[in-house]
DNA sequence: TGTACATCAGTGAACGCGCGTTCACTGATGTAC
DNA sequence: TGTACATCAGTGAACGCGCGTTCACTGATGTAC
């Protein structure tokens, strides 16, 4: 009849302190993702979920925003690899819309992730995650290659190519975002499944409405 | 030295208590015009500025949450006007560019309005305004008829005008969501103004990337 | 015209909650001699 | 091989906060007679 406890944690090592980091880290990421609820992720919340006091995380980690952060610019991370996985050689074509399918997937699985990320005010986000979020090795430094390529290659119609490549990207960008967003925040509308959502979300972008002849 | 408060409000005469109910929407609509804050919205925070002590609000309202959806659909339902003033009787591509700078001037001009109605998970949302927010007369239905008009004109390509209408409209609005999502929410991005950045969306879905013959 | 009374708008005080964070501490671990 | 000691990982208890909400009430207002 007694509450279910986590065993606590056992003590580490000295000099091994940073392992409970690593736990700590590992147990929000979870926590955040298992209930999709940023109010769920609190101190001790993970405190609880690791075996270990409340205070003893902020051995490692400033505060909580840090912390939450953190866990949402790691994942985000890893979605660098997926678009960069996602190039297709020789095909700009099928490489943007590869892309673009990696990226709202990454948001569709990681819904609260994303939330924080993109879909919340930025004076939220602690000043060194505002830069990492775009750096030049982060998904949207990739997707703005892929876009500087299409742009500058002989496909595309003059008005396209006229344009700078970031303003360009951040029109696709708010394309692909749109969808993402919408899907993860109102479920209930009548969506086809999200691959067929953004395959003809990009037909609508690279085609247009109006016919081409 | 003493703070500055709000002179209490004089009692309404027996009867006339509604009169309350419409300055405590008021109240909290400017509250989270001017803070940008859903979190500055308390009940508190709103008896103060109306001049009243925290429980009578609830003689008006069940709970703060039925209280903030109220303030956002009276919002979200003046842009329903906005968007059927905008129709150009007989171009129905100027209509459809006219309804989405309406959209997109809403959400810029009422940030947080927009986040919680768009950009917030469903299970926060009253039941109740779930359905009101696409009702017949709201201006997501507006919005279906010019995508209706459009589609099954001979304006646009075979596939497009294949596509089912609320298909089609969900996409539409995603593309003029994710604009008004990241233009609001990553103001440091290199926009360009407001309306440039809606116009050259549009013009991207609607003649597309690729070239047109 | 005066008075008793029901109604209604709003108050004052308090509830319990979970939160982020701080502080002084304990006790295990490794190291120096 | 044994012991004193510094270091380090983590604890226990508490802080103050603002919040949504409830409860029993007060006192002004209008009405009936």
């Amino acid at each position: 009849m007694t509450p279910q406890e986590v065993a606590r944690r056992q003590r580490a090592r000295k000099g091994e302190g940073d392992l409970l980091r690593v736990d700590i880290l590992a147990a929000a990421e979870r926590l955040l993702h298992d209930t999709g609820s940023e109010e769920a992720v609190s101190i001790r919340a993970v405190a609880d979920a690791v075996g270990v006091t409340p205070p003893s995380i902020y051995r490692h980690f400033p505060d909580k925003i840090h912390l939450l952060f953190e866990v949402c610019m790691s994942t985000w991370n890893g979605l660098a690899d997926r678009v960069s996985e996602a190039v297709v050689e020789g095909d700009l074509e099928a490489t943007l819309r590869a892309q673009a399918r990696a990226y709202v997937h990454f948001g569709v699985e990681n819904p609260e992730h994303y939330r924080i990320m993109f879909m919340t005010p930025v004076d939220m986000t602690p000043e060194q995650f505002r830069q990492e979020m775009f750096a030049p090795e982060s998904a949207f430094a990739l997707f703005l290659q892929t876009v500087e390529a299409l742009r500058t290659s002989d496909l595309v119609r003059a008005e396209v190519a006229a344009l700078d490549t970031v303003t360009l990207g951040l029109h696709l960008w708010s394309a692909v975002h749109g969808i993402t967003s919408l899907l993860t925040t109102k479920p209930m509308l009548p969506w086809a499944d999200v691959d067929t959502v953004i395959d003809q979300q990009l037909d609508l972008i690279i085609n247009g409405l109006l016919p081409r002849s």
